[in-house]
DNA sequence: CTCCGCTGATCCAATTATGATCCATTATCG
DNA sequence: CGATAATGGATCATAATTGGATCAGCGGAG
């Protein structure tokens, strides 16, 4: 099995053959104009069938993104990227508009705080919530579901520290997170040797809340979420 | 909150799996249309029966959040994405309901790091206009227009910090200055003696700013923040 | 003990993906 | 020009995926 197979991930099929394309598109991997490679390179680059590829280019070709010509190729449409830049951009733009920088800038700024706070605050129930998550996490299949008992983790942090304003911020935030492109960028960086040093990272953290130690809670998530930054977006 | 609760009480029953799913949709886990894990990957997530988890499928069914396809999948409703969404964007509304100790506790976490960044980040153009507002606090009339300058300050500072989504996320918590309620409580609060000791810290963070010493900056607008508090709040 | 809910298993039906084959059009090169 | 290769277009039988449904068994609550 090739953990790089598209097939055997959760998100395969035409639909996310589809989002890959449009991200090439997008980041400029196939710019204005360009051709595209051949549907017999782009079946085994992404590892579908060639009728699934072809389903999907059939879909950016009534979106309009490409156009095909039987023995030439098919090709970026000129406007195309300034299409993709705009859907994305109206889409996202509200609160959603963040860059993954912006989101872990602020982040960084609100969560260790909240857990130092926490440290005084959290229930019995909390910080069982908190074990919860961590046994959830660790026992995770996929990244995917990791990702799930992580963000839940980190929700029930924030929780613990009892501002229901700061939750709501947060929620927000963690909407934020949950987009599909984040997903992705997400996906791609967490290694397994990443994740064991998340799960020992969370580890400290709750443990530091569980033993009331507000200004180690506060150091061991920013510590946390500095290396989920590297990682993310490089140093 | 409490579906993480009802889990581990050997009773991992349909109803807490159906919290567990609402939540996931409420807080953009599964987000806008989107595709659920399939009932036998949700099963493991879960760590439940897939009759169980179906029973709990049926449940959101009837309730209009997802749709299920045989052989598709199952998928989030326009609909509930909707709630979700509205959710986000009424972020506002939820933070005139918040009150004045958590939305004091959630700036003293952020606007004092805002600085910091703000001390690197300011251009000449931030600079002056924080220059502008302190001349027009300074010069008020009345305390709404103190009030009104003194919140652009902050504004302007938050601003120069570079950062969209703080940006965002702190108009949304400004705009309760438009509430009657919170008003209120800053008029009965504002004497002569502290708008002149919030002139001064005022002047502080802003030359901190102009010098670039972010430390300086951090430390002044806390400080600042911890006499509104206690002002408004009492010790 | 009985009842109710959860489990695990099995089979079914709808949908999608696959792999192969052949066709139509265009590009390349002698 | 003409032959050949390359490329998109199309179809089909088969396999895999996924929700739908049912049933016997098990275990705790009443």
């Amino acid at each position: 099995m090739d953990a790089l197979n598209l097939r055997d991930r959760a998100a395969s099929g035409a639909s996310a053959v589809v989002a890959l394309i449009e991200q090439g598109i997008a980041d400029g991997t196939w710019g204005p104009g360009t051709k595209l490679p051949t549907e017999r390179e782009l079946e085994k680059r992404f590892n579908v069938s060639r009728n699934t590829l072809r389903k999907s280019l059939r879909v950016l070709e009534e979106q309009g993104k490409i156009v095909r010509h039987v023995g030439r190729g098919s090709f970026v449409t000129s406007e195309a990227t300034v299409k993709a830049t705009a859907e994305d951009q109206s889409l996202t733009s509200r609160i959603i508009g963040a860059s993954p920088a912006e989101i872990m800038e602020l982040r960084l700024m609100v969560e260790p705080q909240a857990a130092e706070l926490a440290a005084g605050r959290a229930t019995a129930a909390d910080l069982h919530r908190m074990e919860e998550c961590l046994a959830h996490a660790e026992r995770a299949q996929d990244v995917p579901e990791f990702e799930h008992w992580d963000g839940m983790l980190h929700v029930a942090i924030i929780g613990a520290a009892k501002n229901g304003l700061l939750s709501d911020v947060y929620d927000a935030i963690n909407a934020i997170r949950n987009q599909p492109e984040w997903a992705r960028l997400k996906v791609r960086s967490l290694t397994p040797a990443r994740r064991a040093v998340y799960e020992d990272q969370h580890r400290r953290i709750v443990s530091a809340l569980k033993d009331r130690d507000g200004d180690q809670a506060r150091a061991a998530l920013q510590e946390h979420l500095l290396q989920v930054r590297t990682n993310l977006l490089g140093s």
